[in-house]
DNA sequence: TGGATAGGTCAGTATTATTGACTTAATTTG
DNA sequence: CAAATTAAGTCAATAATACTGACCTATCCA
């Protein structure tokens, strides 16, 4: 019986299509290698936010909302502008993360002192203790990952990580920029 | 004027919320070690995705369609199933990004020969192509950040991605094991 | 006082993902 | 061979995250 929108090849065997472009041709090492950090990035960073997910869907919470929770909590005080660099969405985005943290308590906001059209956001002790639960997942899971390594393989991963960011990003992982910057 | 419903603490000065909670107390080293491996990770991953991203929405593409690309290109043949397992999505959301890839003419599938029910999964030329221009903007980040750090370091950072993965992925990147195990 | 800035909000839309149910075709198994 | 299983496709509804555009208030600053 004929398919009335046959996707695919309807072949007695495996016919590959016409010009089947070479399996990923590596013309040079260096190449295999850069690739192969795509795979790195992929795979790293989906089984790190992965245990925090596990641990947040339980609380009703998305990434997202760990996203505004963590780096509140780096960086208490922190603006709404400066949240909003960071994280790079816009700020009606960031308004329903953000108002449901401030609802369920997890979030306090003061007026800032010099200026007081700015918004002075903090972690709560409920949103403390809800971020330290969500950090032991992924501190666990990075306390395996450097025992395992050794220092000097965690030196050259910090290297990594930092020459791949933005010069803003690393001025504020620096301390010596704003989370403006980033 | 008084607001109806005012989120934030309307004091005259700057007034942190009654329990303030210390500024990211840290207990030892190693704690604070760990923090800043989430933010590695954060803009690290950020600002990788960032410039494939740029190029994408020119040609009306989203990240999706990059990861479903990037794997086929990585792995010709692969099966439907191989890359649900990878991307860690549903059939149903797969099928939007890998239709529109096929509909365009990025990806051909052919049946399989042992077993005529898989379908393999392949770039075309034009696929290829595609691939190919996304990466170069990868390329050139990730072929920056390591001639930076120097050779060493990028052995750390692969070590550390590395156990950073599930076991499966590891050994997918070994070549010992199969998509479907990751 | 008027413009710029920080922030909030309303409305509509897009992307990416989900759950649940159902179908077809092909393979495997009893 | 019939029944169960598997691979894949699809329809429908919903959720999470993000977007554009517009408009508002409060505050600061020149």
């Amino acid at each position: 019986m004929l398919k009335a929108k046959p996707r695919y090849a309807s072949a007695d065997r495996f016919v590959p299509p016409p010009k089947l472009p070479p399996p990923t041709p590596v013309v040079d090492l260096g190449e295999a290698e850069m690739r192969a950090a795509q795979d790195l990035l992929f795979f790293g960073y989906r089984d790190f936010t992965d245990v925090a997910d596990k641990v947040l869907e339980e609380l009703e919470l998305g990434r997202a909302h760990h996203r505004a929770l963590h780096f509140i909590g780096r960086n208490p005080g922190i603006t709404v502008s400066g949240l909003l660099a960071i994280l790079r969405i816009k700020k009606q985005s960031l308004a329903r993360v953000l108002n449901a943290l401030i609802d369920e308590g997890y979030v306090g906001q003061a007026a800032g002192f010099e200026d007081r059209r700015l918004r002075l956001l903090t972690l709560t002790e409920k949103g403390h203790a809800l971020e330290e639960t969500v950090f032991a997942a992924q501190r666990d899971k990075i306390a395996k990952a450097y025992q395992a390594v050794g220092p000097q393989a965690v030196q050259g991963f910090r290297m990594v990580m930092r020459a791949m960011m933005d010069h803003g990003a690393r001025a504020y992982m620096d301390g010596t920029g704003s989370p403006e910057d980033t």
